[in-house]
DNA sequence: GCCGCGGTGTCCGGAATCGGACACGTGCCG
DNA sequence: CGGCACGTGTCCGATTCCGGACACCGCGGC
């Protein structure tokens, strides 16, 4: 499946700045001026890098935080890096509390731009790849093997933990195959 | 249930006035002068307000992100609340992408101060609460829920996305009283 | 109109699951 | 040692759950 970066800033320079330096980090890189396209198809994309100020002299970064608000409505499993010039620790405290994947500050270096935004499509994919297994089976799966690592393979513990009787954990992990 | 909070800060004055700040935040404000008391009993606490630096001198924080580290290890649902005086964004990033439940830096407002723990304590409860609940019924319950919410009512796909077959979902939404 | 489509709600015989009970192993204490 | 608490792994009759099938409904299109 290729891989898709979307780069949002409304400073052409930086777009092209920062479309150089990521071009190797996904098979394709987008970028635009506004967040609108973004926000009509989050789905496309694996990882987001947002700038946080769009109005002309704007700096408190409230426009990037409303975009990451809206983003999540529309995507919660999308990730964001937001990224700012302005930046102090409080903004930063607050995009990452609102649930941005990653913040960084322009100018950037590019390395570790890079691997912040190859962080962020991995944490983006593991997301849609959990959010898609809402199938019961897989969650009971899941849980089970939480539950025996908690209790460091006691079973009966286990069983009680997750509400059912010891021979019906049984049946259900060999089932599960474990 | 009485809520206890815990300071850990290796500057006196600094706990004296932390305690004071957060008195009717909580039912109970320990303090502690080292990590040690807090890694040895994490669950005693409903949140952990942690200073990043202990050796003298230290401003990198690093020993904060390893007791955060550790803490998360030994009790993955209480809220740690980083403060630091040294503080930069890329530390307060850091420290939040670690599992952090918010950062603030010293010297503190009190209230938002207080708001934040209070933040914090409710986050503990929320995560305590559910993660005691990997009761498979429980949580077969809510699976539903969310698919019956993502495909708006429609019961033949959202059985689909589960893994079942329709009546299989009528049954079980009947068995949970949806 | 009327057919097809996609949806709902329900029925029932067969299959799978349940859980109490059993046999057994192990470590601890009086 | 004997008793006992706690664990595992397995058995089997009763119970429950499964899912294909059926009847029905509302809607768009030829």
């Amino acid at each position: 499946m290729p891989t898709t970066l979307l780069i949002v800033d409304d400073d052409a320079d930086v777009l092209k700045a920062a479309a150089a330096a990521l071009a190797a980090t996904a098979d394709r890189v987008e970028t635009a001026a506004t967040p609108e396209t973004l926000i009509a198809r989050p789905e496309a994309y694996d990882a987001v890098l947002l700038d946080m100020n769009f109005a002309i002299g704007a700096r408190d970064g409230a426009e990037g935080l409303d975009v990451l608000d809206r983003l999540q409505a529309a995507d919660p499993a999308l990730s964001v890096v937001l990224m700012t010039t302005y930046g102090g620790v409080s903004l930063a405290v607050q995009a990452l509390k609102r649930g941005a994947a990653d913040f960084v500050l322009k100018p950037w270096r590019n390395e570790p731009l890079a691997e912040a935004m190859r962080a962020a499509m991995a944490l983006t994919a593991e997301r849609r790849a959990s959010g898609r297994a809402l199938n019961l089976d897989d969650l009971e799966k899941r849980s089970i093997e939480r539950a025996m690592l908690l209790y460091d393979g006691n079973v009966s513990h286990a069983a009680a933990a997750l509400g059912l009787t010891r021979p019906a954990l049984y049946r259900r992990m060999e089932r599960h195959g474990l």
